[in-house]
DNA sequence: GCCGCACTGTGGTTGCTGTCACAGATCACG
DNA sequence: CGTGATCTGTGACAGCAACCACAGTGCGGC
């Protein structure tokens, strides 16, 4: 069935034998989230994780005044709530559908028991999970190396990455309506702030926007800002 | 022999099965490390991760204009170096002895074979890396959501954490050496600013320093600081 | 015990970035 | 095709924290 495949396919482009990930898709069960619908928050008690079919949710800590440091925001076939169930932990962060989406749920004992008779599913799970680490590490740097511009270059580009349809003239479409509010909870700067240097990117035409959604001209010239 | 078991007892506190951990200390040669040797920089390629017997090593991230992000400070008991082994990427940061140090060395493919028979194993490092995941998202919280002092006395408590030793009237001694430069790097700040911080909270009677070592003096109202 | 070197304390200045305030633009939707 | 709501652009201002400069301090080695 389509939806199972999707699951199939997404997750083994992220290099799991597609056998085991439709014995996954097996356990799995579907639910469907409205738009703003919270799947679970930050503190939550968890023993599921959850791959995305359809839609895209975001992940994101929110401190006691209410202003929220984004994490990540997923699409389909990419999995969330994967580390309360690794390590048995409250849920640390708060994810959200944006739009309306399908996910499936798997549970802790049933993954535990289909992965111990199928190690490479474990195998699949530290790449993933090692690969998370390494971007958390990533914007860490970022953020006590590069000034804001820097930043938002990091985060537009890591859009670009995951959203990004490439144009035949070398140029980037992020195929994803991102508010400058969003950029800029990602970069944990004040949106006015992300307004201004978009602004003169905008100008120089280093990027440019298409009915709503953000290209990147020149991707080099972008990349470049990273490293200073 | 005693250096295995110290390796043994040390993951096994972690939750590892003593049989396990012994097994995977058969696999492992040892090595030893000066001070400031380097164990492996960022970007080398890597297939090998290492469990710390003695001494204590740096983890940071280090920019191109050369200044330092501190990620974590590990002693005895801790392993470093697992990332590239399960992702397969470049090593993401510079790992640095700080004193005369001794490492395990366990390599990928003998790691693998073990861990494919015995999938406690895999179970138990996806919760020692989630929980690093973890902790690396509260660093960037914190960093987007508290001013200087807020970062520093998170800093401050989980060096005491992980070298404190309480002393009888509810102070808490930091038993490690760190610089203020240090402590800088690791929340990302200016050192004359920590300076700053730390002789505040001194003469505010909050923490001080005992022969090189800083005390926490009254950890809850630092601790009060976490969240404002 | 003395010297040097690394660490620490402090002032002054600069500038990035957050905050406030508000006008203009766009969009969803009846 | 209005119209309210949300998103975006821009100016003014304040404040935190970086940077520079240098004086004091203490520890380790000889």
């Amino acid at each position: 069935m389509a939806l199972a495949n999707i699951f199939t396919e997404s997750l083994a482009l992220a290099g799991l034998d597609p056998a085991l990930a439709d014995g996954l898709a097996q356990l799995a069960r579907e639910a469907a989230l409205a738009p703003n619908e919270v799947l679970f928050m930050a503190g939550d008690p968890g023993d599921s994780m959850y791959a995305i079919l359809e839609g895209s949710l975001k992940v994101a800590v929110i401190s006691t005044e209410g202003s929220e440091q984004l994490l990540a925001i997923m699409g389909p076939g990419q999995v969330v709530g994967e580390m309360a169930l690794l390590d048995g932990q409250p849920r640390s962060a708060t994810v959200q559908a944006i739009k309306k989406s399908k996910v499936l749920r798997i549970d802790k004992a049933d993954f535990v028991r289909f992965a111990d008779v199928n190690p490479a599913i474990y195998r699949h799970m530290l790449s993933l999970i090692s690969r998370r680490l390494r971007q958390a590490n990533d914007v860490l740097a970022a953020r006590s190396f590069l000034p804001l511009p820097g930043r938002v270059a990091v985060a537009l580009l890591q859009l670009g990455e995951t959203f990004g349809r490439p144009l035949p003239d070398g140029r980037l479409l992020v195929h994803y309506k991102v508010s400058q509010s969003d950029l800029a909870a990602m970069v944990g700067a004040a949106r006015e702030n992300v307004s201004r240097i978009l602004n003169t990117w905008k100008r120089d035409g280093l990027v440019s926007r298409i009915s709503g959604y953000y290209c990147i001209e020149k991707p080099a010239q972008l990349a470049r800002l990273k490293a200073m």
